[in-house]
RNA sequence: GGAGGGGUGGCUGAGUGGACGAAAGCACUGGUCUUGAAAACCAGCGAGGUUAACGCCUCCCAGGGUUCGAAUCCCUGCCCCUCCGCCA
């Protein structure tokens, strides 16, 4: 959610810097709004006060003892005006959040225009893309039998599945790997959450009321969503607060799965692991004084690139440009693993700065010198398990069919050094 | 699932339908005193909206209702606690 003072004054200056992102604020719906707003504000809050200077009078009669009959025959219809101009001021107030809500956040200056992702800019890399000396497979192939989508498919649908023995035990090492790299290594703590949240939860983060389309709900219950992402759970712990200033920054790691229906994506990265209904993942959420943000996002992004650079996975780090950025962040770097299966770079990771964005609509405060101000809030994936994975098979396959473990991983696999997959 | 008890500021905790955004204590901030600190004393101290400002408005879990007037009375929901039952 936008400042609304800020945007009281500079409503055409956002209108311009939406337009980096593609968004087109409708500057004379908001003029319009801000204009009923005003009067309705003004009538409401006028017909409140009369109401309660009157009532108070009669209090102070009754406490003398005076008749009190003709002060409340002077009331008369002042109670009917004022639910009738309250009633149209919540209405108006409604429609008017209902704008606000659906206004992305104000990307950063140094957002490079463009409206995909083939206009992101690249900043850095890590890495040579590996070379095989024989056809390299990809993660399906290289994995075989491991890796189960019809039995999947029968148990649930498309877009998920069934990962054993070595498979599943290799992904469950990423996880236990990663937790502990984050925690002992970076100085986060490490949250189990819910997997289900309410519709609050989702609205703080900003999913909900736009994406809606996008998440699972509970049948029957209205209220009740899987998460699409940890953000959403860990972020929300701070909601309704207001946290003394010496507890920021705050660093949290949570290791969950993650929901989408993935809607809009049907025939995309349909083979493998790549994009399914379900995945783990990994993620760092920060929440910082606000002068301290961007620096955070730098730092929380380096802790996602340590953990490609101990999985030896070579990456390339981009700056999501305007058309491109997601709908509450100020500023995206992704991060994106070679794959070779796949011969191009793949999203792995994700890491934003939402500015006061989420914490405005969550109502995420600290004590700052006198008054309260709205913390700053981040997050990034550090990294995706699934995706994190397929990039492990496929750039650590070997020419005899097995798969190499990265020796940041070997602990977790009780010493194992290669791995092999029965084939079908 | 059954029975009962609760939700008031950062915390504890008073609050009779009328001067209550709300006693008191703790915590915190400033001051006096002190070589310094502690103690004591004095003062300040919730959040949000709106306004150029004075001010005005809203908020005592949430949503409805009664009333000239609701923290207080009524209804519904949510959450917490205790006991019983069930359960990993």
């Amino acid at each position: 959610m936008l400042d609304r003072n800020y945007l009281r004054h500079h409503a055409a200056e956002v209108r311009d810097v939406l337009k980096v992102r593609g968004f087109d604020f409708d500057l004379d719906r908001y003029a319009a709004l801000e204009s009923s707003r005003k009067a309705l504000q003004e009538e409401t809050e006028t017909l409140q006060a009369e109401r309660n200077a009157k009532s108070r009078a009669i209090g102070v009669a009754k406490a003398r003892g005076e008749d009190i009959a003709p002060r409340i025959a002077e009331v008369g219809d002042l109670g009917r005006r004022l639910d009738d101009a309250r009633a149209r001021f919540d209405a108006l107030r409604g429609e008017f959040d209902g704008f606000l809500e659906g206004i992305p956040n104000l990307p950063d200056g140094s957002v490079p225009p463009g409206d995909s992702e083939d206009e992101n800019v690249e900043i850095r890399s890590w890495g040579d893309r590996t070379v095989f000396d024989f056809q390299p497979q990809d993660h399906v192939d290289i994995a075989g039998r491991a890796l189960d989508f019809a039995a999947a498919a029968r148990i649930s649908g498309a877009r998920f599945s069934i990962m054993s023995g070595d498979l599943a035990r290799l992904h469950r090492a990423l996880a236990a790997f990663m937790l502990d790299m984050h925690t002992r290594e970076h100085g986060y703590e490490e949250l189990y959450v819910p997997y289900i949240v309410n519709a609050d939860a989702l609205k703080g983060t900003g999913q909900l009321p736009k994406f809606e389309v996008e998440q699972f709900g509970i049948r029957g219950d209205e209220n009740y969503y899987l998460i699409p992402t940890a953000e959403v759970p860990v972020t929300n712990v701070i909601r309704d607060t207001i946290l003394p200033a010496d507890a920021l920054p705050l660093r949290y790691v949570s290791h969950t799965p993650c929901f989408r229906r993935e809607a809009g994506t049907y025939g995309k990265d349909t083979r493998g692991i790549i994009r399914l209904h379900q995945f783990d993942k990994v993620e760092l959420v920060q929440v910082v004084e606000p002068e301290n943000s961007w620096d955070a996002l730098e730092e929380l992004t380096s802790h996602a690139e340590a953990v490609l650079k101990r999985l030896e996975l070579p990456y390339r780090a981009v700056v999501l440009c305007g058309g491109d950025l997601g709908f509450a962040a100020a500023k995206t770097i992704d991060l994106e693993v070679w794959l070779p299966g796949q011969g191009r770079f793949r999203e792995i990771s994700s890491c934003s700065n939402y500015l006061d964005f989420q914490a405005r609509r969550m109502m995420a405060r600290y004590r700052a010198g006198d008054g309260t101000a709205f913390v700053h809030t981040l997050n990034g994936s550090g990294l995706a398990v699934g995706r994190s994975l397929i990039a492990v098979l496929e750039n650590h396959q070997q020419g005899d069919g097995t798969v190499r473990v990265p020796e940041a991983l070997q602990p977790y696999m009780s010493g194992t050094t290669r791995l092999r997959f029965e084939k079908p």
